[in-house]
DNA sequence: CTGAAAGCGCTTACAG
DNA sequence: CTGAAAGCGCTTACAG
């Protein structure tokens, strides 16, 4: 067996020819005109010898890692995990490497370490928040990047789900079921992705005939209990709500249960994005499910389509939101709405 | 400003010394000695100059990436996803690079390309299953390997939970509660963690004179589900289950309710794993919480270990499984056990 | 102890 | 068109 890396110039001496052509051919350089029967040669020989070039050395001889990096700020957040999944999958498939840091992990590599040209070509940002170390162009430098999920307004380089098509949707199906008046517990307003969403579920509203109730709250269980028990408390005439995400769901499921507001009877809900475990609340829940997966994706493609050299440019993911029925959005109670 | 890449030997330039003085002193070489005034002095140029190693050009003359691979087989599965984090948490505080790669996103880059020696260090298996393609010997090579969570039997790298302890645990407190005969709805017996759980919640049952009866299946919601439609259908007298999984304990209440047999009125549950949803559940799932975090940063600790020439060696993740009790476990009801 | 130099494995102008 | 050679940026025996 072979001892040791098998270089280039291994392959070159059993093919035969200098490292050049081997180099050349392997990588497709359509310039090198050469036979077929030595090109065949320099495949057999490769393959035989089980070549596979040094990464390090490519990186150092042409200044490209054909690596690229993913910042995510909460792998169990099965969105990012999705996102994630999406991305790994188009590099993968573009033979990159995916480095990967998560928010709440990183210690002691930091960001600017990460963001390093020498150790990966580009950067796919999900965790990108006002005041976020990353925003720091100095940071990031001329290194391509994308942001993701989290838009990052004016960069022109956002990729995202079409959270206003979300918010028109979530309204135009409570509106069909026959609610006048719904609330809509929110992400906070500082969140585009959450303003955006809110923007356009009130706007729809105002076009529909449907009053709309906005609650911003943090994007949590808690922060979805807590404003759940505000409506509660106010004894609100809300016949439905419509929640940011579906952390906030879970709680205002629960706040809902304990103040004996039954869903679907006294109160409608759906959800903005699915997940796995939402036919299995109680009631199982209605929601609006994105393309995260699309989205990682085509955050990968837009990354990709920077590091050869291509302009950045905003990008909205063309597969429409879908709702999915799963019962806890009902007719709004008849009587009674005070 | 700097116009490009800040090398070496700008740093030696700028600190009047050789780029060899400046690689041992940067990299903590203690044979090197030398006044204090020039090592402050070479420290404040690398500062200035914002100097950044090339991990190419490193990697290449010394045959170390500080990079490790994690292979996941499963992202929006939280218990990776935890696994995930613990590793990368540990190897940001050693200053390595983590490379990831999900079984589901790989479709180009085969296996045999991220265990490039030149690309990683060390790969941290968490998708090992028997007839896996890295269990091929010839495609990791002598690159130093960890198998975590999934364990490969007789390998002597495996970093797992105690799985054995927490069949234990569950089956107490169902004994505790008042349980004489309990059912364990389990992953497939091929599973050595399945199997190993299994056995230590009958043997368990065996010494509190508890009988139990093993129900072997899939791993996910459906299976769960299936199992538990046996149950029902077969009328059986056991007046609690014992849960392989999250996936599978949600399919199980699922069944439960649809049967009608009340938790914890009828049949007690208990759910290995725990999850963020758990307390969202109708019941409450009570649950037996591992510390999978705390298991990734064991084996990247392992796996590093192993990188700076240690021997490998199986870990018990020391800290105990949690029962956490959220009251789908009762006592059981008294009369009508046939 | 410390500096000069070789060498890691590639890519790619450049000269022929 | 193709090969010889320089050079990418480090580390580390090795010689002084």
């Amino acid at each position: 067996m072979t001892q040791g890396r098998v270089s280039l110039q291994d392959v070159a001496t059993e093919a035969s020819v200098t490292s050049s052509v081997v180099s050349r051919v392997l990588n497709g350089d359509s310039t090198v005109r050469v036979r077929p029967e030595t090109r065949a040669r320099i495949l057999r020989a490769a393959e035989k010898l089980n070549y596979r070039p040094h990464p390090g050395a490519r990186a150092l001889a042409s200044a490209q890692t054909r690596t690229v990096t993913l910042l995510i700020p909460d792998l169990t957040n099965p969105v990012y995990a999705r996102i994630a999944r999406g991305a790994m999958k188009v590099a993968s498939r573009e033979g990159y490497a995916v480095l990967i840091s998560e928010d709440t992990a990183t210690e002691a590599l930091p960001y600017r370490q990460l963001a390093d040209p020498g150790r990966t070509d580009g950067l796919l940002i999900a965790s990108y928040r006002p005041g976020h170390p990353l925003l720091d162009r100095a940071v990031i430098g001329p290194l391509p990047h994308v942001f993701v999920n989290r838009l990052h307004p004016g960069s022109g380089r956002n990729v995202t789900v079409d959270f206003e098509a979300a918010g028109r949707e979530a309204l135009l199906r409570l509106a069909e079921a026959g609610h006048r008046h719904v609330a809509h517990i929110a992400g906070p307003a500082e969140l585009p992705n959450s303003a955006l969403q809110a923007r356009a579920f009130a706007q729809a509203g105002v076009q529909a005939g449907v009053s709309v109730e906005l609650i911003p709250t943090s994007l949590s269980e808690e922060g979805g209990a807590v404003a759940t028990r505000a409506l509660v408390e106010a004894e609100s005439t809300v016949t439905a709500i419509y929640v940011g995400n579906y952390f906030q769901a879970l709680g205002v499921l629960d706040a809902l249960e304990r103040a004996q507001w039954k869903v679907p009877d006294r109160v409608s809900v759906i959800s903005f994005d699915d997940d796995r475990t939402a036919s299995f609340l109680r009631p199982p829940l209605s929601t609006i499910a994105m393309a995260h997966d699309e989205q990682g994706e085509q955050a990968m493609v837009a990354l990709l389509h920077q590091i050869r050299g291509g302009a950045s440019q905003d990008v909205l993911v063309p597969t429409p939101p879908r709702f999915i029925d799963r019962g806890s959005v009902g007719p709004p109670r008849s009587a009674e709405s005070k």
